[in-house]
DNA sequence: CCTCTGACTATTGTTTGCTGAAGTCAGACG
DNA sequence: CGTCTGACTTCAGCAAACAATAGTCAGAGG
């Protein structure tokens, strides 16, 4: 990766909360709430099985579940099945699908370098190819490391 | 994202580290841990930078990268300025290259969702659009959510 | 009205991550 | 030989994350 030339000397501006990799980090830099993340995108909305899916206690279910609704990435949203009162679900907003790059790209990295087999895989449900995640920039370009640049935003 | 017929019942196989996501996330879970990540790809191999510029005690610093480096995401380098006597540095292996994708999704993450504007953004060094992080399959297909499917990995 | 279920909340205690300050250690330089 | 610097390590202590258990609460069904 590479720097600008004004970015060069980082001590100042990579600190207190300037970096949006930190603030991200805030909201699902925990364990657990990135862990009820993956879950929203395998499908889960009920309370419970958040809680027995990550294998969380209830009272960390009931905190995460509450930091990301807050957050934005969550919704709470009522629903009723026959014969049941009416009860709320938690949805992934469009926030929310927007961190499934993250998400993908922890779970390609994971199969490739920790550990032992997943046993599980991410694929294209159409062609069955396995997914991968890459940077690209606006006109579609592949991009390695070295092509890409940090910049102070120009307004 | 969709799960195959044998995955709907995820109560069992969500659990216990087996994820490849659970266990990326014990590795670069913390948000220092993440951080430290983020500096290496800005360039910096120095204990005492990452230090500063992470904005964590030596203590956390010496943690993080020593785990970092047993993960394999760091490798310790000797190097000798003129004048000085030889030290280590801290260098990203191709693990840890391999995690850009992972940093470069949060920073787009951080970017759009969460809160005020960074100052800095990530573009192509060759055409200065911005980058953004996609999941292709390996045709090169661009996929949405949608298009996303878990399955058992076939042997 | 009582029970049952899903969805929580509250309490207690432990573990982990982190900070701050102080100390160590190797070797270049005066 | 003593000092200085970069790179750590050690220690004491705090705060957040988390687990385990128990309790609450709303409303449908009996």
């Amino acid at each position: 990766m590479k720097l600008e030339e004004r970015l060069q000397d980082r001590t100042q501006w990579t600190t207190a909360g300037r970096c949006p990799v930190e603030r991200a980090m805030g909201l699902v830099g925990s364990r657990n709430a990135m862990l009820a993340m993956r879950e929203a995108f395998y499908g889960t909305t009920r309370f419970d099985d958040f809680a027995e899916r990550v294998g969380m206690s209830p009272a960390t279910t009931s905190s995460n579940l509450k930091a990301l609704t807050e957050a934005g990435l969550l919704e709470r949203r009522p629903y009723r099945e026959a014969g049941t009162r009416t009860r709320d679900e938690y949805v992934l907003t469009e926030a929310g699908v927007d961190l499934m790059p993250v998400v993908l790209a922890l779970f390609a990295w994971g199969s490739r370098h920790a550990g032992e087999t997943p046993g599980v895989d991410v694929v294209h449900a159409g062609c069955g190819e396995a997914v991968e995640v890459r940077a690209t920039c606006a006109g579609g370009h592949q991009l390695e490391s070295d092509d890409v640049e940090l910049r102070v935003r120009s307004r």
